[in-house]
DNA sequence: GTGGTCTAGACCACT
DNA sequence: GTGGTCTAGACCACC
């Protein structure tokens, strides 16, 4: 299942773990890549295998549990609440980039870019290998 | 001056208030706006002007020091570093606007969203009142 | 381990505080003293360990961590850079001691002392108790 | 005049001006470069030539009259106070390179560097092009 | 006037 | 527990 799930995480950066497990999970829910019912690894299984304190990816489900995204079971692994939403339509999903590209818009103002280099740049980037 | 200058910080912000500053000015410089040898407002004048504590102010021009884009003149205002860069070319200043930009590729990829999608969304973005 | 580290510090001095720190981490690395991935005390640590705030600790391994020797890990001590050179040759530990060097050797030319007369009196210090 | 005395200070040293110029002076009269009675260039004329601020020349000055080494004359330069004790031996003005000299023996001793090693690099640095 | 250093202490975020 | 950020304010040094 860790394959399928494909989490990945970076330490170093400056958004802090959990967050970045928390929207990493959304993205997927909300592309469908997962599904209602899926379940998702256990805290002490994706702790090791992202080398990461089980404390945090626990807060992360918890945030997670609390937003009804996820669902927690007696005994069994948590899983993604059957009553939650599936896949997004594009016309919602496309709300969840909004921030990060408002972001980026800003600053390139800021850099006194043209718009067609920064749009040049932006479509060579989501050419991009997925794993950069 | 404060004018023409123009800093604008976010209290509310989970960026903290320095590293605003400094990537603030990063930008200003680099696109020319602030050019090599001008002076920048001093840490008492901007402090007062943002409402900050002065060693906010200080803590960001002391950074901007340590990479070489400022340049500290004891007992005087500090000015932009004379041997620095002027204004990049915009081939080197979209090289600035890379990080936030590939971010924002990887969470639409993540998203699945199809190119186009995310490419008009930021091009809408680009266009949209430089309040930031 | 606040016993094998040792830091010193001179309150009194002129250099300030945060920078006397920063030098005396540089030279326990450069010396091999402290090796890469060892941890350093934490900044509340050495902060009651030397009677100084912890804020001028904070500061100080900031500078370190700007230059790349030192390492933050969110919620974790500190430590010396993994990647970081290691110990470096005498060959090169020299260049760090250069800048005080040559200040004293132009200070010797100034006062136009005779060559040996220097050079006998820094043989002498280099023997001295090592309290500093 | 400046031609002979040929004042160097460095505005981008952690020392700062007004005290090169005192320690220099200092070790002038010391090796007998500059003799009691000798005049000194105004305060007006070196703060030109140095690009300084005429206060900071005015500074150094009046700590050097302060300790008795230069001498005020109303409507006249000043000049090296006749009654200052002329060059001094070699064994009094090694004591104004010791400290320079015991600070660099202390970061010797840190670096664990080999004691012909620093000693090596002392008498080249004794050995230098003066301007350096 | 300029910036620098340090303290005291609150509050936050992360692990 | 860890470090980070910010405020309030004192005191210093320099120009």
């Amino acid at each position: 299942m860790d394959e399928h799930f494909a989490f990945s995480i970076q330490t170093g950066s400056a958004e802090p773990i959990y967050r970045q497990l928390v929207e990493h999970v959304r993205r997927r829910v909300a592309s469908g890549q997962i599904r209602a019912g899926d379940e998702i690894p256990s805290v002490r299984e994706l702790a090791q295998a992202l080398a990461v304190h089980p404390m945090t990816i626990s807060k992360a489900y918890s945030l997670l549990e609390a937003e009804g995204l996820l669902e927690r079971r007696r005994g069994l692994a948590m899983r993604v609440a059957p009553q939650h939403q599936r896949a997004q339509p594009a016309a919602s999903r496309i709300e969840l980039l909004r921030p990060a590209l408002s972001r980026a818009a800003a600053e390139a103002r800021q850099l006194q870019l043209p718009k067609h280099t920064a749009l040049k740049l932006f479509e060579e980037l989501l050419d991009q290998d997925p794993t950069t």
